[in-house]
DNA sequence: AGCACGCCGACT
DNA sequence: GTCGGCGTGCTC
């Protein structure tokens, strides 16, 4: 019998199978998606088996070698993963291994090195039978400790190796009254809090629950959309509880950013220790020992960001994505695949349904519900008294005249009175950093990054200049390079400088910053968002990452400083990111008895985007992007592809771009239209140049071919490399 | 990915 | 003459 092998290594040249001999003694145990270690070429290389066949020898020209080792006893790939791995490369247009390892926790990878074990404990138990270790007991009076072990074993029947002297345990082991075995212990364990709350689901909360309980056994679409605070998750829960009474398996998805123990605790309160978690925070070993828990039948939920929609479960009764417009359900990094995409695929072969959650669904999904490829499930109202906070649009150019630049007088107000009434308040800010860049005011020089081109942020604490691209750092310039002018200003605002104003604004509030560069340590993230909620601080100010999914009773008053950074990203999408934005923020205030109100400063007060998340009216910002979408021919009404183009030298890249345009363009359906080339916003990171090439269409069965060619055209070029993304997050 | 083979420049 | 540069091609 011979196999065929997807080696490890991610390159499109082997982007196919190897056939090696299976050694007899191998035989019984071999299996379609084990790993296997073989020597190829000059080195030994781990990777998956595809395929087992009879060996035939007249149709190779070559003898075979063999196969050195099993890597695994049973298949890390089930049929399922194998099947998930060819759509995977078909869709996101991958190497088939790559697809494979993106599925896989780095202790399953195909991978030579990277060796991480299952973490294993010694007990000792008994040996012979217990009348005999009774006679034993009643004829051995001289050594007490062996007795006291023996007796306590014959009550426990296995006990922890190191709680017993080792001279001891020795001593009984060689004389064959004890054994030591070997059992599997998991690195992480869910410490469940006693929570008393009750769950009790409104009428409304309820009527959903029913119609998704209803409909177990078919592969319907849900699209679960419910304003801020109106008890999604109890939702989730109640239907999870019925899935697992019908003896299936749920994975839910969830936002890395909101996947904090709160929010664990909420299902662990309910389903006990019957939750794995998944989530970059993991150890490898920890990831490892999670994924286990699934593969060994230990439990039957698992809660986890984008990568836990691989969670092995053999027979899955219900999917759900929570917050499903999040751009981080799309991997940025090859293989680019959609964690909805994918959960759909899967939920088709389990034959169950699938969720997706939203207080602002993206257009895409929202104008599937109302074309009824989704079925929409509304939530209009928050539980309980709380009710959607009242918004302040503050015309910042107004401000400006009365010469008020950061903060507006409302805001400050407001600020003061919170800060008296001792409630808590929320400021958002889309840009860390101290200032955004630095400018000679004689001459104009910006200080920008040698390697990307774009300015250089200002970070205060380290006094350093900082590229957020590609990570370069310099000192703070005091003397301009090109005029020789002392007179270098920051222009500008993020939110170390916001921190240090408000300091000197409020002396007597306690603030605390939450960006990037407060939360790289292991645990800070967890740590702020504690503090505040223990009221350690009066104001948490951050970027983005406090938007999401936190809740905060005694939050009353939540800020945005400037809501134009994200609008003014040139992107079709950002009236949607700033709507959700803002959306999200405000959702944080008032979630309790006490009213919230929101402020938002801006310079487009006029922009629907900012005037229509005042009235929290997601309804009508969809109607009016719809309409803009339409126009401009941008996706919901079309798909888009984007064909990245990198090289080290402009000119090479920019003629490789040039020729893959007119190819698309002679190429491609008539009705389907090729932008480009241009080069890319970000148009040099670390000293590499990028073009892209846009293509909307709306069906096109010549393109999948056409971008193949043009990838493997380029495998072999060295100067130009491409990329291709399908429905890219950004442009 | 790694390693061998192969064909041109400056060196003990 | 040869040591070594890295371009090209192959690995069951």
């Amino acid at each position: 019998m011979v196999a065929d092998i997807l080696i490890e290594l991610g390159i499109e040249k082997l982007n196919k199978t190897f056939t090696y001999k299976i050694p007899t003694e191998y035989l019984d145990k071999i299996q379609i998606g084990m790993r296997v270690l073989v020597s190829f070429g000059k080195q030994k290389l781990e990777g998956f088996i595809l395929n087992i066949k009879e060996y035939d020898q007249k149709s190779y020209s070559y003898e075979l070698k063999e196969i050195i080792d099993l890597v695994d006893e049973f298949p890390v790939l089930n049929k399922e993963l194998l099947e998930l791995g060819k759509y995977i490369s078909d869709k996101t247009l991958c190497t088939l291994i790559s697809a494979y390892q993106v599925m896989l926790p780095t202790a399953l990878k195909a991978r030579k090195k990277t060796k991480i074990n299952i973490k294993e404990k010694s007990y000792v138990v008994l040996n012979q039978t217990e009348d005999e270790v009774n006679l034993y007991i009643q004829n051995n009076k001289r050594s007490e400790k062996q007795n006291n072990l023996l007796l306590q074993l014959l009550k426990d029947k296995k006990i922890e190796k190191n709680k017993f002297d080792n001279n001891v345990v020795k001593s009984l082991e060689t004389k064959g009254l004890i054994k030591t075995i070997k059992e599997e212990v998991y690195r992480l364990h869910n410490n469940i809090l006693e929570d008393t709350r009750k769950i009790v689901l409104t009428e409304k909360q309820q009527e959903i629950s029913n119609k998704v309980i209803t409909n177990l056994n078919q592969n319907i679409t849900y699209l679960l959309y419910g304003v801020t605070g109106s008890g999604k998750t109890e939702v989730y829960i109640s239907i999870i509880k019925k899935v697992l009474k019908e003896g299936k398996e749920a994975i839910m998805l969830v936002p890395e950013i909101s996947l904090t123990p709160q929010m664990v605790n909420r299902f662990t309160n309910v389903f006990g220790s019957n939750i794995a978690v998944l989530h970059s925070g993991l150890s490898l070993g920890e990831k490892y020992d999670e994924y286990r828990k699934i593969l060994n039948g230990d439990v039957k939920i698992v809660i986890g960001a984008r990568s836990a929609i691989f969670a092995p479960f053999k027979n899955i009764g219900i999917i759900i994505i929570d917050e499903e417009h999040t751009e981080s359900y799309k991997q940025d990094n090859h293989p680019r695949y959609h964690a909805i995409d994918i959960a759909k695929k899967r939920a088709q072969t389990h034959n169950c349904p699938l969720i997706l959650g939203s207080a602002t669904p993206s257009l895409e999904s929202f104008a599937r519900a109302k074309k009824g490829v989704y079925q929409l499930l509304e939530l209009k109202t928050r539980v309980g008294s709380s009710v959607l906070p009242d918004v302040n649009i503050i015309d910042m150019k107004e401000e400006i005249k009365n010469g008020n630049s950061t903060f507006s007088k409302i805001l400050l107000d407001k600020i003061r009175n919170r800060l008296e009434r001792n409630e808590q308040i929320i400021l958002l800010l889309n840009r860390r950093g101290y200032s955004t860049f630095i400018t000679c005011k004689n001459c104009g020089y910006t200080h920008k990054c040698p390697n990307c081109d774009i300015s250089l942020t200002y970070h205060k604490t380290s006094n350093m200049m900082r590229c957020h691209y590609c990570g370069y750092a310099d000192k703070k310039l005091v003397i301009c390079p090109e005029c020789g002018s002392s007179e270098i200003k920051d222009l500008g605002t993020g939110t170390q400088k916001i921190e240090e104003e408000l300091n000197h604004l409020f002396s007597d509030a306690k603030i605390i910053r939450m960006d990037v560069d407060t939360t790289t340590k292991k645990g800070s993230h967890e740590k702020i968002i504690n503090d505040f909620k223990k009221e350690k601080y009066n104001i948490l100010l951050g970027t983005q990452m406090i938007a999401k999914g936190l809740d905060f009773p005694k939050v009353t008053l939540v800020g945005v400083i400037n809501a134009d950074t994200s609008l003014n990203i040139p992107d079709f999408r950002s009236g949607e990111r700033t709507f959700q934005l803002l959306s999200q923020v405000a959702g944080r205030a008032g979630r309790n008895k006490l009213k919230g109100e929101v402020v938002i400063q801006t310079f487009n007060p006029e922009h629907y985007s900012i005037y229509l998340a005042k009235h929290h009216d997601y309804e009508s910002f969809y109607i009016k992007e719809m309409n803009l979408r339409h126009a401009m021919k941008y996706p919901p009404y079309y798909f888009i592809t984007l064909v990245r183009i990198l090289s080290k030298d402009y000119q090479k890249g920019m003629e490789a771009s040039k020729k893959i345009k007119s190819y698309l363009s002679n190429i491609l359906n008539k009705n389907s239209i090729v932008l480009g080339p241009t080069t890319s916003i970000m148009y040099k990171i670390n000293n590499v140049y990028r073009f892209q090439c846009i293509i909307k269409y709306k069906k096109d069965e010549k393109l999948r071919s056409a971008l193949l060619k043009i990838i493997n055209h380029y495998i072999t070029n060295k100067d130009v490399s491409v990329e291709i993304d399908n429905e890219p997050n950004k442009l």
